[in-house]
DNA sequence: CGCCGTGATGGCAGTGACTGACATCAGTCT
DNA sequence: AGACTGATGTCAGTCACTGCCATCACGGCG
């Protein structure tokens, strides 16, 4: 018999995730967090980093997904073509999760810090995308106001998505974004 | 004779931009600033509501002059006009402070925490242009879309115009960074 | 002239996030 | 069997931040 529960990982990710749904962040311990993994608070920061960083656990792999989608877009595709397919592909990631992808965000945009964490993420993730189209050849500043545009079609479309103002799919939305951009871009 | 010191509160901003430039953010201590601007922790809690909040004293300044330049942006301007115009207003508010916002910016650049709040603090700045944009009749998402977009040029062309890579000035860069965007965006 | 309210500050105890050092011990390797 | 490993526990300590109460120059007011 294991000398432990398996996944205490997971189990600290459940456990912070429900406290914040119900007292919210701010009314949250650590301690209490581990209490309910049947674990301590010392190992929690053996797992994250911080009490924050345990609801964005998501974030290397969407970071993965996103920038092998934009180094493997045709080479014929526009930087923002790249990016906006690079994004759309990140379909299926969500379309599953709907309903926790929901619960965490209502739990995030309650909460400043779990705000500014997000923040950090999507402004790391675009830095990433930059990075991948200056690897497709796409000077500066190009490369970083692509990248940025290609995070705010994401946020408006994801939010949208979620919101389930309309049954369209994430795709859709981030399509519809994109479509949008361009006409205020242009100066319509 | 007055009973304290006069400007506490400048006093401390200055306190901390020194001690944060010379040893870095993580290695300064609350009670080593308030020590410095001659002072207890206590008073500075009492000024700023965390230790990073220091060096954003200037937020709602700045969100007042652009969402006031962009309500009174001539009627005939279009959404993505009015922004860049409004962004093009600060201009005069940081040349003159070119040295100490470079200083001010290469401590928060230095650290993730600060690194986080300036980009919550750009997030609130994109809401209210949103909202100022909404007040002009456009509908969501472009105002949203279009304060995001006029966000991520003021990023690129503050950045550009900080690295003094060349010697035109910060509106100059500004209106370089709308031309790119926009080329970037119809699919160039 | 003397009393009193006010506002900015200090002092102090307490909570909670986070860290470093060391101990424990089931399972594994040799 | 004995050494080794890795995940966990224990504990003390630092520091950000808060609530509560004390202090006291200043300005007004009777």
């Amino acid at each position: 018999m294991a000398r432990w529960e398996p996944d205490s990982r997971g189990r600290l990710e459940q456990a912070a995730l429900e406290l914040y749904a119900e007292r919210g962040f701010e009314n949250t311990t650590v301690a209490e967090i581990a209490a309910r993994a049947g674990l301590t608070e010392r190992t929690f920061f053996r797992h994250f980093a911080d009490k924050r960083e345990v609801l964005f656990w998501g974030a290397p792999a969407l970071e993965e997904l996103l920038v092998s989608a934009v180094e493997t877009a045709p080479e014929s595709a526009s930087p923002i073509e790249a990016i906006t397919s690079a994004l759309e592909a990140t379909g299926p990631l969500f379309e599953q999760r709907r309903d926790s992808a929901q619960q965490r965000q209502l739990v995030i945009v309650a909460s400043r810090e779990l705000r500014e964490r997000e923040l950090i993420k999507l402004a790391s993730l675009a830095s990433a995308l930059a990075g991948a189209l200056r690897r497709r050849g796409v000077a500066e500043p190009a490369a970083t106001l692509t990248a940025e545009a290609g995070i705010a079609i994401f946020r408006v479309a994801f939010a949208r998505w979620l919101s389930g103002i309309d049954s369209r799919d994430l795709p859709q939305h981030i399509r519809e974004s994109l479509g949008e951009l361009q006409t205020v871009a242009a100066g319509r």
